[in-house]
DNA sequence: CGGCAAATTGACACATCTCAAAGCCTGTGG
DNA sequence: CCACAGGCTTTGAGATGTGTCAATTTGCCG
């Protein structure tokens, strides 16, 4: 659940070690696997609050990977209404999706500054050629979304919107403790109340009312960007959540 | 969008046809990873109606493809309540998530009469280590189960209860339709009302309730387990669907 | 024909939304 | 250093959507 550094050498600005963190908690990479990843090519780009780094209907020849900040999907409606089907955290390879896609199906967006990788789909297609476990890894991240969104379905569709909240912030927590982006039950989370509504599919109002329990509760508090989780025990008790969807078994996949 | 049959061939027991459709809706096959799909080893198993096909929490050694009838993804909170986060149809590799997730995060589950065929792990190791294009279309199956997820979770957390239903019929159809399963906008439905209140993440009396309301708007009808779409462009711009999704284009993956 | 699961209906309770206003921060310019 | 603007949060009140419970009807199968 550590950021990997490799003989003394301090995490590079320019390489890609929350991604080498994302695989290493789930399997072990050989040396030349890593040195794939740390030389794998690509361009850096940071967005601000709510700046589109994907645009729904458009076929990318790249696919971003979130370096820091936070990154959502997000799909738009006719009647002016937006739907957050995800929430990314440094170390997620985003976009992958588009790599076989081929055609966006949403778009990506920066929630707060956001740093990004985006890498060339040659780069993605050779290494599918060449490294079967790589590819393996990489087919695994895309998986792992999935098994988001449906845990995600399950919040939305029958869990308490308290609940929701509840379980979003233990996978949160998780998923960014594991990359070494967050410890100590604390997190940067420049989210405002609204987008909140649009992951949760609430409104704002409802979405206010229902954080001014779970603080009642004592279970959590959401100050600002900051999240800070009391009692991480009895949150993950409260909303259910079993991590067995993020899938943090270091095994040979 | 139809079933291959291959020099007059009809559609054999012991294949994997809706398999090969649902690839070659998407990309071209070569003839050798067609007959390496035609040979696929696997076991063959029928499941009847809310039958667990796979369990919750299990390590599967193998993965299962839908060949005829419906199953589905289900998720059981402690309170008995239950969310279905996902519909499978015949030609879908349903489980190949397992594949590289390991532990269940879910079941799977029967909708009616339902066969499958399990196909060992080793053998997709296989694929994976020799036929990078093969499994590249094996990653896309998975990375359309995802994006059928951001569709769902838009559909539950924005739209109404009404479009949520005409979206959903939109996508089985066309989805059946692919592989050849479903032709003049009528299909095979063996779903409950209490299911798709499941599916829905609302209460069966009101699943009741919507349907009524959709059927005297004339869009579609669904009587026992079989559904009508009367007014395909109707239903489909009334729930906003939007097929890109389903990625139902043909091109190099 | 009887029995059971599924579909349907009605009445009422409650959750959530909408609209509108007020309060609270934070950054900026005077 | 203060005043103000703008975005975000919070509050209140009333409208609406959706859930629950319980009863009835329908349809299917033995």
């Amino acid at each position: 659940m550590l950021v990997v550094r490799r003989s003394g050498v301090e995490m590079s600005e320019h390489s890609l070690q929350t991604l080498i963190a994302f695989f290493e908690a789930r399997d072990s990479l050989t040396d030349s696997e890593r040195e794939t990843l740390e030389r794998l090519p690509h361009r850096r780009h940071s967005f601000h609050r709510n700046e589109e780094m994907v645009e729904t209907h458009t076929r990318p020849k790249e696919s971003c990977i979130v370096l820091k900040g936070l990154a959502a999907r997000a799909v738009y409606l006719k009647n002016g209404a937006r739907q957050l089907t995800a929430v990314h955290v440094p170390g997620d390879f985003v976009d992958l999706h588009a790599f076989l896609l081929k055609f966006m199906d949403h778009s990506v967006i920066a929630l707060g500054e956001c740093d990004v990788a985006f890498v060339p789909h040659e780069q993605l297609l050779r290494i599918s050629e060449e490294q079967p476990h790589l590819t393996r890894l990489f087919w695994m991240s895309t998986v792992i979304d999935a098994a988001i969104h449906r845990s995600w379905l399950t919040c939305i569709g029958r869990r308490s919107p308290e609940q929701h909240i509840a379980h979003l912030f233990c996978e949160v927590y998780l998923r960014l403790e594991t990359v070494g982006a967050a410890k100590d039950m604390t997190f940067e989370f420049p989210v405002t109340q609204a987008e909140m509504a649009d992951m949760l599919g609430l409104s704002v109002v409802h979405v206010n009312r229902t954080i001014q329990q779970l603080r009642a509760k004592g279970f959590v508090n959401w100050d600002g960007a900051t999240v800070t989780i009391k009692d991480f025990a009895r949150l993950s008790q409260f909303s259910e959540f079993d991590p067995t969807y993020l899938s943090l078994m270091k095994t040979p996949r």
